[in-house]
DNA sequence: AAAATACTCAACCGATCGGTTGACTGTTCC
DNA sequence: GGAACAGTCAACCGATCGGTTGAGTATTTT
């Protein structure tokens, strides 16, 4: 199942953090992993597995890996729970709470 | 990371199909099971995860547990999302495919 | 041609996951 | 009080997860 694939590379937040850089622009996978503290492979798996589930694109040109993102399988989640949204009262706050949370606790390097 | 335990939580088709019939009401930890097959002790645990992602909350009423759906993690599940989705063009067919496939796939008790 | 660069791959590790079974704790019904 | 019922808890299992290291494969660079 696609959404299990998508909900399962967003659970974790090295793979968000990866998505929100991203969302700046395309990143090679060298890029992509300098911010964490783990090893290259690490990071690697990690694409690997945003690759998998359709939510990034990669475009091998000569030794470097061009990383950009890919729409659907995220709009698929997004609609998925927004579904689920309409049987309840939506609190707006939380939400903001966790995404700055988020990226305050983790450097921040977008202003 | 309250965002980890959500997109954890509704990477499982099982629990997705749990909150799917919550979304019609209140149901028991054994209504919530009875579709699925498997014991009622792996059915309870993935209620406990549900409950440990906030997604849903319980009620013990004598000696049955009611479930009902919790409104704020999905919606900053969903507000995740929806932050990213504006960096891509939406492309809806996707969702429809991927929302009726599971929709099909397994039961679909609800029209 | 040799060396440095940008990665992937494979093997391994401990932790967590999704499932099982069996025993247990409370109700509710007779 | 005793039996049936609703559900949890704990121990266990194999599979997957997130990480490591070390070796291997292309591609630049010099």
């Amino acid at each position: 199942m696609a959404l299990d694939a998508t909900f399962h590379a967003l659970s974790d937040r090295t793979r968000r953090a990866m998505l929100r850089g991203l969302a700046e622009g395309p990143r090679t996978v060298g890029e992509l992993a300098a911010p964490f503290a783990m090893s290259l492979a690490a990071a690697s798996k990690h694409i690997k597995v945003l690759e998998g589930a359709g939510l990034i694109e990669r475009a091998v040109k000569g030794r470097v890996h061009l990383c950009r993102l890919s729409a659907e399988p995220m709009h698929a989640g997004a609609e998925w729970l927004r579904h689920y949204e309409k049987f309840w009262n939506a609190r707006l706050d939380a939400l903001e709470a966790a995404l700055a949370e988020e990226d305050e606790t983790k450097g921040s390097r977008r202003t």
